[in-house]
DNA sequence: CCATCATGATGATGCGCATTATCGAGCTGG
DNA sequence: CCAGCTCGATAATGCGCATCATCATGATGG
């Protein structure tokens, strides 16, 4: 029915169309009324009516690059979002950002476009950095790329991230506190009875990784533990060998404790198949979340709290946005829940 | 160290350190050369050096404006994205989707804003139409509202939807060939000889429902089956009673066919409760997705094409975007994959 | 009756870029 | 010696919007 494929309307049709100036139009629909400037009820309203039976909604793009604000907070990942591999992790994080979102009343801009032909990501790629569009952005990621971050904040961009990254400057971040969640569990095994507590540390440092290890540390200290040939670097794609395993228990070792859920699971298979009953005999815990259903027993780890990370990333970067002044950008990290689990009894070796 | 937060550099920057005009910088970063206008290969280089060593990138917002798209594809669902219990729905269609926006170098805005305060879900709130942010839009969603939709395009709205709609005029939408997919799951029953056949339909209509129906009945009338006394409307939220089954055996029912799996499910729970062995005495299908990590034997179904489509409506709708003339909005139908299961094997009783 | 002030607006400008129309200089050929 | 051409580039304009400085009008008050 309709050849002309009409143009979207703007302000100055609605403008000609109300008998106001375009400037009108846009105070009437930003609500930009202040002491200096003052549209009557009356005018607004018929501004209002006018835009309406326009359809008229705001181009984000001009308005973008006039200055003004989109309510668009754009969430971008250093990997590709929706690939199953990739989604579990991701998953928590977009129900904690979209909650938020929704609540504080901005859309979510999902960068997509990013993705360089050969699968990898980067704000940068092709030196265009969309990520303007957005009012601010949430970066998540694990493989997340320092240089773009720093110019990202160098340029007075806005934008908030899940998990801690160490650049140097401030930035916002939202993580979990890994360092008093892994200390926990060590108290655990400790309350336990257990004395020689292997150490499956993650072989690739990351900050998560460093933070564990902190707490680890500080627990080890605390309880005047001994780690003498108990600390194993592992690749999460490789787990550990029998070999290494075996070599652990003749070290003594009582209790492990593994970075990553699927490094315990793989343990845990590796034990049975030697005989080792757990908890009977030795004691398993991971330092992140339970695996997802996986038939078993209910390990000994932690939760991470991914929504609400998402969800406080969320409003670390809207507080940012909504504020007049410069804000200091702010961390948070909050507390993961200790799962006791089945992996982890008493220590029945008498050391 | 840098309180002065750095400005990125443009193309008037470039221009003045180089001595030549923004028009020239703008010229050589694209490209635009042509007959009637001509950079030599010295000076593009010079400009060139010069926009690298200053960091150059271009701002994708001033080029938006300047070119009219600003390639972002709005995905709106009439329902919320990612709580727990739509996830599952949505999940493959926003993989699709996904892929789909990042090789078409497309952004995609998720249109989360748009719930109102009592949760319901409009394009329309307010009157504002949102939707206008990106240059299109997938609409997805169970309980799509026809009212909205034919609004939409009759402002000339550019969207593609995933799930075929009734609605007046011709939409672009995809969908999957749920009658195809259901004859063949009758054929696999009747070849398997069973002729009294149970057909367990959803009691509220929708089209897909609908498609399901009338492939049912296309493989009815094509194999001369008699479904008197053998359909029953079932609610998915309440799936069938015990007494209901009851009656379906009596009536000599020796397969059962339900449109939703987790219908089909609790089917098999009550039949094992009967006694009634599957699919030794008496087999079962669904015609939906199998069910997500749930044990027991692989249902007899088909799989929905929920990734492809959601690449397809994108292509769809990038189609509509990108040529210049009007195009008719089209409609796809894909084919779903047949699964054999085990949950459906020869009828033994004679007829 | 003129200075002052509050009210209700508007015109001009610029964001960074792409594009269109145009222009000057040098060169050729008649 | 100048019309006509090519080469190399540019000034101007507009995309849609936000914002700043300004302005006309009528009311107030001294």
């Amino acid at each position: 029915m309709k050849d002309a494929p009409r143009r979207r309307p703007r302000q100055s049709d609605i403008a000609k169309l109300a008998g106001v100036s375009q400037t009108t139009v846009s105070i009437v629909i930003n609500g930009r009324e202040s002491d200096t400037i003052r549209i009557p009820p009356e005018t607004r309203r018929h501004v209002f009516e006018v835009a309406r039976s326009l359809g008229y909604v705001v181009d984000p793009v001009a308005r973008s690059l006039a200055g003004g604000m989109n309510r668009l907070i754009g969430v971008y990942t250093f990997e590709s979002m929706f690939p199953m591999d990739h989604h579990d992790f991701y998953y928590p994080f977009l129900v904690g950002i979209e909650a938020a979102a929704e609540a504080l009343g901005y859309d979510m801009l999902m960068f997509t476009s990013a993705t360089g032909s050969d699968g990898s990501r980067s704000i940068y790629r092709d030196g265009v950095n969309r990520l303007g569009l957005a009012d601010g952005c949430v970066l998540l990621g694990k493989e997340t790329n320092r240089d773009d971050i720093v110019r990202l904040r160098d340029e007075g961009f806005r934008f908030a991230l899940v998990g801690r990254r160490d650049v140097p400057g401030p930035i916002a971040y939202v993580t979990a506190d890994y360092a008093s969640a892994t200390a926990q569990v060590v108290d655990h095994l400790v309350g336990l009875g257990h004395e020689r507590i292997a150490y499956l540390t993650a072989a690739d440092p990351s900050e998560p990784s460093a933070d564990r290890d902190a707490g680890f540390r500080a627990a080890q200290s605390r309880h005047g533990l001994d780690t003498d040939g108990l600390v194993l670097p592992v690749r999460k794609e490789d787990g550990p060998s029998a070999e290494e395993v075996r070599r652990l228990l003749a070290a003594g070792a009582t209790a492990f404790v593994a970075h990553e859920s699927v490094v315990a699971l793989r343990l845990l298979g590796l034990l049975e198949g030697m005989g080792v009953d757990v908890p009977g005999a030795c004691s398993v815990a991971a330092l992140s979340d339970p695996p997802h259903d996986v038939p078993g027993p209910e390990l000994t780890c932690f939760r991470i709290p991914g929504r609400e990370m998402g969800t406080r990333a969320v409003e670390l970067l809207v507080r940012q946005l909504e504020s007049e002044e410069e804000v200091e950008p702010e961390a948070v990290a909050l507390s993961c829940t200790f799962v006791a689990g089945q992996t982890s009894g008493p220590n029945r070796k008498e050391s």
